[in-house]
DNA sequence: ATCGAATGTAGGCGCCGCCAACAATGCTGT
DNA sequence: ACAGCATTGTTGGCGGCGCCTACATTCGAT
């Protein structure tokens, strides 16, 4: 290998400027909110020019669903790590919930990016399959709990709904800075006893 | 009164300008989105010039907050209406859920709004206020059920928040597009049974 | 009737997203 | 080795936006 005399001024190629861009863009997203994204900002940060990030996406919304997509990954990630097949239903659910909530609360704008409607037809396409990657734990979970006679039988459709809206309700919650982290990791537990034993008295 | 002829130009004054630029703002909302509202565009529909709307919100942030506050008022109203305390439990439930959805998929991107995270401290006064005034209907009905011997006992809290965060969750389905309208009031009434009793076998 | 407060107008500054034209670099086939 | 082409970056510019200041008109209290 040759010796490479660090040039005086940075290559006329970044080298892998989509993934610099798409850290720059989540950085600033987490300090300073999606308000404060602006792809010539970004391209300031990095230290390119101004239209250089246009070479890597076909406009803003482009990288933020990018950005989006990314989201989903590391969050579906977590969540298929956080489930233990071979806990009891409780346990098992309560880690998952325990996963999102954590996620929510270390990635809060990240998460509004990733719930917002915003999609054009063709990212579409990949970010429904992320969602539905991210919400197969859930399913999965449920649906072997139903295997097992541990909740009741019955449309799985109707289930994943009460638990993910439970699970999705208090996300949004924390995003939204209605509860304070603390309180909903602490309220966890609760949470899926309730779901599962229900409102009524028994 | 004196008769006061037609002006051929429309009066310097306004006359309501602060509620037409929210009209339209809520128009403009609801056909286009968010990302389509300025202050400008506004300012042009409306008929005045480009820095009268900052005579009435002192900057675009304002104006959303003003929005957002208006929809809070909105929905509590019809939350407080749907919900009849003579019913038992299931039912007013299902009512106030039926409610909560129904201004979901004709509100969607208000609703995104009234979630945002972005209230600057003077403004979260008046919207803590709108959103305890709205999650006061839940309360209420689930306080009651409570003194009733309908639900279990136990911490208010826990209850408001697993109840809350279903009917919350499944709203932000609808709004993120992930579950369509007919769907979700399809599936109302399962979804309430399925808080009420829970998914263990009895 | 007057004078200050409220409301609307005109113009401008700096930033933004996006586009077009051009320059430097990497890659591939011969 | 190198020519030719696609890729990636640069410069400059256009129109729009939010916000600010200075000025004009109208309203309302005295």
């Amino acid at each position: 290998m040759v010796r490479m005399p660090v040039p005086e001024t940075r290559p006329y190629h970044h080298g892998d400027l989509r993934a610099a861009l798409l850290a720059a863009a989540e950085r600033t997203l987490r300090e300073k909110g999606v308000a404060a994204l602006s792809l010539r900002e970004l391209a300031r940060e990095v230290g390119v020019s101004h239209a250089a990030p246009g070479r890597h996406f076909r406009d803003k919304q482009a990288l933020l669903n990018a950005l989006a997509l990314t989201g989903y990954e590391r969050l579906s990630r977590a969540l298929n790590t956080a489930e233990d097949p071979a806990l009891p239903l409780e346990p098992r659910l309560t880690a998952l919930a325990r996963a999102y909530l954590g996620f929510a609360i270390d990635n809060a704008e990240l998460l509004e990016l990733m719930y917002a409607r915003k999609h054009d037809p063709d990212a579409s396409e990949q970010m429904a399959v992320a969602v539905e990657r991210t919400v197969g734990s859930l399913e999965r979970v449920l649906a072997d709990a139903q295997k097992r006679g541990e909740i009741i039988a019955g449309d799985p459709e109707e289930l994943n709904l009460v638990t993910g809206a439970a699970l999705h309700g208090v996300a949004g919650f924390i995003a939204a800075g209605w509860l304070p982290p603390e309180t909903a990791l602490a309220g966890v537990e609760g949470l899926v006893h309730h779901l599962l034993h229900g409102l009524k008295p028994r």
